[in-house]
Order: C-alpha cells, then sequence, then structure tokens
DNA sequence: GTCCTTATCTACAACGATTGTTGATAGTGT
DNA sequence: ACACTATCAACAATCGTTGTAGATAAGGAC
C-alpha cells in the first residue's frame, strides 16, 4: 500500500481534501496493514488520538480508498467488511473461531470453472477461500463461548 | 435433497413437530431446488398459500434444518444468506448484478494453500466463488440502476 | 375423541453493520 | 484574511436476522 502522503497526493489529485481524521485513518491503515481490520477495528486505533472522530466518517473514507482505488473490501462472511491494503490478487485464509484473516499469494489461475458449467456466464473474477481455524484458536483450549465474528 | 416426506421424517426423528407452516416450507425448497433462495423468496413462495406466516418461522425452520443437516446456509456476499438444497461438495457462480447463483460441480481438491503460508492454520472446507455476469444480465442492456442484492 | 403437555406459532421489539440527513465546522485557493 | 464548499459529528434510518412473549396447536396417553 502507498505511504500516509501518497495517500494525502491521491485524495488531492481526486479534489478531495486533506483532514486530520483522514490523515489519522491513513495512519491507522499503515499499522495494520496485514491484518485486514474492520471500520470498527480502524475506529478504535483512531479514535484514542482523536476522541471526536465518528465512525460514520472512517467508513466515508474507507469508502473514498475504495472508490479511487487503494482499497480493496472484502466480505469474508465474518459478519463485517474487512478492508485489505494489499491490492494485487491474492486469497484468503479465515479463521472460523476468532475470524482472523490471512494472505495466500499463490497463483490459481488454472482454476476456472469446468466446461458446461458456465458457458452463459462471464467469469470476472475468482475467490478463493479457505476456512479452518489459525494457530492461536487451534492451542488455545476449546471455547464454546467464543465470539467469532 | 430429500423429499418433503422425508425431511417431516427426519424432523419427526429429531422431536420435531410437524405443522402445515413446516411442511409448505419443505415444499417450497422442493420447488425452488437449485435456485439457492434467499429466506425471503422462500417465505414470498409460502406466504400465498399461507397468508398469516411469519418471516421469523422461515428462518426458524430454515436453520433446522441446517442444523439437523439437511440444508447449507452461503454467505456469498449477496446481501443475504442463500440456502442451498445441493448437499454435496460444490461451488458456486455468482451473478454480481443480479445476485443470481450457480453451482460448479467440478473436483478442486488441488487447490490448497502453498507451503508456507498456512502451516500453522488447519484447512477444514475451501469455498472458490467464480463472480460475473450471468447470461441474462449479459445479454439485456446495461442497467445503472439495477438492484445487485 | 378428549385432554394435557410442551413445541411452535405470530406479532413485535431489538440487534449489529452500514448508510442517509443536516446543520455546523474547517480545508484550500485567492 | 475571505469566501466557497467539502467534510465533519450527531443522529436517525435501513436491512437482514434474531430475541421475547403470550397465544395456539401438535401429538401422545387415556
Amino acid at each position: 500500500m502507498k505511504s500516509v502522503g501518497e495517500l494525502c497526493e491521491v485524495f488531492r489529485a481526486e479534489g478531495l481534501r486533506i483532514t486530520p481524521q483522514r490523515q489519522h485513518i491513513f495512519s491507522a491503515l499503515d499499522q495494520l496493514h496485514g491484518t485486514h481490520p474492520t471500520a470498527d477495528s480502524l475506529y478504535a486505533a483512531v479514535v484514542d488520538e482523536l476522541p471526536t472522530i465518528s465512525l460514520k466518517t472512517v467508513y466515508q473514507t474507507l469508502n473514498d480508498l475504495v472508490r479511487v482505488g487503494e482499497l480493496t473490501q472484502l466480505d469474508l462472511a465474518t459478519g463485517s467488511f474487512r478492508f485489505d491494503t494489499t491490492l494485487d490478487p491474492h486469497h484468503h485464509l479465515v479463521c472460523d473461531d476468532c475470524g482472523a484473516v490471512f494472505d495466500v499469494h499463490a497463483d490459481f489461475d488454472a482454476v476456472r470453472p469446468p466446461v458446461g458449467s458456465a458457458d452463459q456466464f462471464a467469469v470476472a473474477s475468482t475467490e478463493i477461500t479457505f476456512r479452518g481455524r489459525c494457530n492461536d484458536c487451534e492451542t488455545r483450549p476449546q471455547d464454546p463461548h467464543n465470539n467469532p465474528k
């Protein structure tokens, strides 16, 4: 992903203004790179420094970043959108217990619907999601009351 | 999927009662087999015959069917759960425009996370989702005001 | 067939994630 | 420093889904 400064440039080029809120959100995205944060966890990271920032502002800025192509919005069925700062095409591992998401960088170009099943379907993208349990949840004793999402 | 009668047997065996509501829901699932209906579209199919049935009852019965393993609940990021009466493992094509879902029966057992990316992750399942435009949406002239979800 | 127990039903409120609205605030070019 | 207008915070609304409650009905016993 781009640095905070570069993202500011992109926003300026788009006619969007640079505000303290946005700078802090850019910075939080930078610090949480690789963790596939939710809007809420980014809000939590920013609200310490800007106690009056609203969750709506975080959503708004994330949507703007998605719109200009500097961020990807993932729906991995964990209950809320995850935002991904890794822009090159890749796939994901999702922990069914804690909802943690990990990147899988591998070439699955050979994965295509077999002839006959999609003849009248224009495939634009392929998503591969591996589900299971991450190391932390695997080693932790069974907790039937955990909050998966 | 099982017939309406067989589903009744399963419910009875589980100690669940057979009600007109449940029979109609079973029947609607049978008729909509292969269409990956939402709870709401099943409700719409049943409410004609049982005008006082509540959406909650549909959800409740679908959840019961999922719990006893006679139905699969899919989250394909179309805005609401889809219910799948095809129980053998398979994958999906999802139309980004209209949300239609099609089954892909193919053996993708070779698709596994590469060594290194999931060494500390116990993979339990693999989901492959192809996204694009279905035949109807592809041939239909562009409609910017369609309701994807 | 009738009765009793208890599961299921409907109606309604509540939930969590996300988005719409609005008037106040604050970037940015001049 | 000014004016213009994008952005902000606060609040309400949305949508899909689930919780709660009291009324109703399924199914076994007699």
